[in-house]
RNA sequence: UCCUCGGUAGCUCAGUGGUAGAGCGGUCGGCUGUUAACCGAUUGGUCGUAGGUUCGAAUCCUACCCGGGGAGCCA
């Protein structure tokens, strides 16, 4: 069947079904006693008794479903067909409900089947299921109580996203997905191509589509840099790729991030940036999502509104990196990693900052240049053998390193050398170059990856239960 | 990629050399304005895959596949 075909049946062909109806939550928070209602939903599970049958009606617009109460025997010829998953339609009127745990619920006049689901074979039980299993299913996953929780945090979250910036008048740009620079930094890229895999290898006559190699991004950071030199606040907010083999809780191969770039801005303001944005975030989330942050401090982590608040209220720690060494190494504390100047920070020695230290975010700034990326601005005043740059982690307790950023390089002779000391070509850099030629000013910006931000908000243990659909190694099924 | 734990009914798991089990789910019946409903009966298996050891393997050995947790890389 065509898309088309498929359109024109849902329009022509079963117009009652498509039929708006309302929304549940909206019932829920507004309704009136005694008023008509018309929902539609899937039903979560059914009860029956003598005289009476329940079902819980959900249709995503909320945690809460509503109860249906099915008189008997006036339904009793529609009760088989009612199983968990099917979908209905409801007319009926929304009364005072006898039972305790809720305050309202429709008395059915009407049930229509729109789409039935067989017992037997439909994967979803009323009962809790692991988030293993649901993995599996992630077609249907989102009709889960924790799923439809996270989906809507999360379209919460983006759209307080775009509302932080916009009201700051940053511009949302759209920088490539594919890319030519190979060499960004940042790991193993995904290759885009048009030649056919499964023949030999392509005759070198052959041009690939855009007569170099290409690829997935794995940042939007270069581009975002050139457009914050032309119209000042800027931020990206799309996909990104990366092919690592990594198989953690923390990691995808395919995400969502966050880039604002900012220029006349130093390393403080791209902290403060980053800690405003951060602030304003979880108040919208815990504003707009109120229900499904409580599911998920009773249901997933009980500290969820606890990290929330302080969050919100508590400003965040601030320490340089050489600081850090110190206090790692004052602590007391025998840690895997060796704790010495120079080498990076791993997990535990972050976690033991985030969580135990400070129990907040922490800030950690002014890393060995040795360790960070070439684009990031040299200290000055720094001993030759202690040179740092202008680099800031956010370290967030349960989550690590939430947030990277730096004040950019904008001195054409340093960011020349830094890319030669890194063994980078300046040649194919050559645009990035130019924007130190002309007009080159101050700037600074951070990345933010958006799945994580979700994750320690909801407080949920593995980023593949953030995403709808994840893409890691070896998975790719939905 | 490394370390570690695991893969047995639709789901969650027990079974560690001798006839494959439980709870939940599904189905049927009963009961009840129910709400993780409850009570009874019933249904349900290529024990991840392929080899090997053994009279006999879910169980022991080898290889591989897949999953969880931790680590590295990073966001």
């Amino acid at each position: 069947m065509t898309i088309f075909t498929a359109i024109h049946l849902l329009f022509c062909g079963a117009a009652t079904a498509v039929k708006a109806g309302q929304r549940i939550a909206d019932v829920l928070r507004q309704g009136q006693v005694g008023a008509m209602v018309d929902l539609r939903g899937w039903v979560r599970s059914k009860r029956e008794g003598k005289t009476h049958a329940f079902l819980d009606l959900n249709d995503g617009s909320g945690l809460a479903g509503i109860q249906v109460v099915l008189t008997r025997p006036d339904f009793d010829g529609q009760l088989l067909a009612l199983t968990v998953g099917t979908a209905v339609a409801i007319a009926g009127e929304l009364v005072a409900s006898q039972g305790k745990e809720q305050t309202v619920e429709v008395q059915a006049q009407a049930v229509t089947v729109i789409g039935p689901a067989d017992a037997e074979t439909y994967p979803l039980q009323k009962k809790r299921h692991s988030f293993e299993f649901l993995r599996t299913i992630a077609h249907l996953r989102a009709r889960t109580n924790t799923f439809g929780a996270v989906l809507r945090v999360r379209n919460a979250c983006a759209q307080a996203i775009h509302q932080f910036f916009q009201e700051r008048g940053f511009l949302w740009v759209h920088t490539p997905i594919i890319s030519t620079s190979d060499c960004e930094g940042a790991g193993e890229m995904f290759a885009v191509t048009t030649l056919d895999p499964r023949k030999a290898a392509a005759p070198a006559s052959q041009p690939d589509f855009f007569g170099k190699p290409a690829f997935l991004t794995v940042s939007g950071q270069l581009e975002a840099e050139a457009l914050a030199l032309a119209l000042s606040n800027v931020y990206t907010f799309g996909p990104t790729f990366r092919a690592e083999n990594s198989n953690t809780a923390r990691h995808l191969a395919e995400f969502w991030m966050v880039e604002p770039e900012m220029a006349f801005c130093d390393l403080q303001g791209d902290a403060d940036l980053a800690e405003a944005f951060l602030k304003y975030v979880f108040t919208q989330v815990l504003h707009r999502c109120a229900e499904d942050m409580a599911f998920f401090q009773s249901r997933i982590d009980p500290n969820v509104l606890a990290n929330a608040e302080k969050i919100i209220h508590e400003s965040f720690a601030r320490i340089a990196y050489t600081e850090a060494i110190e206090l790692l190494h004052r602590s007391g504390r025998s840690f895997q990693y060796p704790v010495e100047w120079g080498l990076d920070l791993q997990s535990e020695h972050e976690r033991f900052l985030a969580e135990e230290h400070f129990g907040k975010p922490v800030i950690v700034m002014d890393y060995p240049a040795q360790i960070k990326a070439f684009y990031m601005r040299l200290n000055d005043d720094c001993p030759p053998e202690r040179q740092t740059v202008r680099a800031m982690d956010v370290l967030a307790p349960g989550i690590g390193e939430i947030i990277g950023g730096s004040q950019r390089e904008e001195r054409l002779d340093v960011l020349t050398s830094r890319m030669q000391a890194c063994g980078l070509d300046p040649e194919v850099y050559w645009w990035y170059l130019d924007l130190r030629r002309f007009g080159s000013v101050p700037h600074a910006g951070f990345g933010l990856g958006f799945d994580r931000l979700v994750q320690f908000i909801t407080g949920m243990g593995n980023i593949r239960d953030v995403i709808p659909f994840p893409r890691t190694p070896l998975n790719a099924e939905f």
